[in-house]
DNA sequence: TTAACACCTGGAGTTAACTCCAAGTCAAGG
DNA sequence: CCTTGACTTGGAGTTAACTCCAGGTGTTAA
């Protein structure tokens, strides 16, 4: 798959491709003879997976570390287990606070549809 | 209360409320005699609900635009409404995106720890 | 009344994560 | 073969949101 195709199909621009290969957040991509990028799947699959972690939130270097760590084999599995704990617990906090957040969002639009059918029933006695 | 306080009690900087005041974000805080800010309840309030705000990814301009919307009063009540909606909506789906990256965190710490469990197994069965 | 410390300003610097650019190479159709 | 369009690189530029700094002023306790 090329890069243009990749791009399409992830959502991510190609100047995002190249820029995660280039800190290592994507391995080497193998290239053809004239040098032209060609994502096999277990990239894409890869791709996929940095996409929802950074939507998420998770730091470009906190992935790199990690996919490092995946590099140097099963002695590192303790380690990345730890790194995926450390966000599951920052997405769980998160989570909770969108959510207090959507309350307070909620109770506010809510104060305006009241505020908004006062004025009308205002408009409507002035007759 | 001093600038010194608010940044303690609601964990933002100092130059980060400057800051804030600077971009019109907070409106500008009423002075002593000599020169020096002194916040009041309604500031601490404004200062909480963009705090929230600001945590749920909520842009700085978002937050400006709508605070100007409120300074121009009762007629800018439908504008502010659409504002705080569209920001739901994003919300909402911020919300179910985080949740669908749990529980692939989840699933890919669950795969660790079986990892790991056989890699015990296996230290256990070479005695 | 002076030391020490908090506050002020305008403006420069930082950080993360891209995003863009120039100048060049590769691939495919006519 | 030549044009057109996608690909390459290294490196510079951008954006949001702070963060820091120098040089100065206000405040308070000994």
């Amino acid at each position: 798959m090329k890069i243009s195709e990749v791009s399409e199909q992830s959502g991510l621009s190609v100047d995002t491709l190249r820029y995660y290969e280039k800190v290592g957040l994507l391995p080497p991509i193998t290239r053809t003879n004239g040098g032209i990028r060609e994502y096999t799947e277990a990239d894409i699959k890869r791709i996929d997976f940095i996409k929802c972690m950074r939507t998420a939130g998770l730091p470009v270097d906190v992935l790199t570390e990690y996919f490092a760590l995946v590099e140097q084999g099963d002695e590192t599995i303790e380690a990345r287990k730890e790194i995926l704990q450390t966000q599951r617990t920052r997405l769980v906090a998160m989570i909770a606070e969108l959510q207090d957040t959507l309350a307070l969002l909620n109770s506010k639009i809510e104060g305006y549809e009241d505020a908004l059918l006062q004025a009308e029933q205002e408009l409507t006695d002035s007759y």
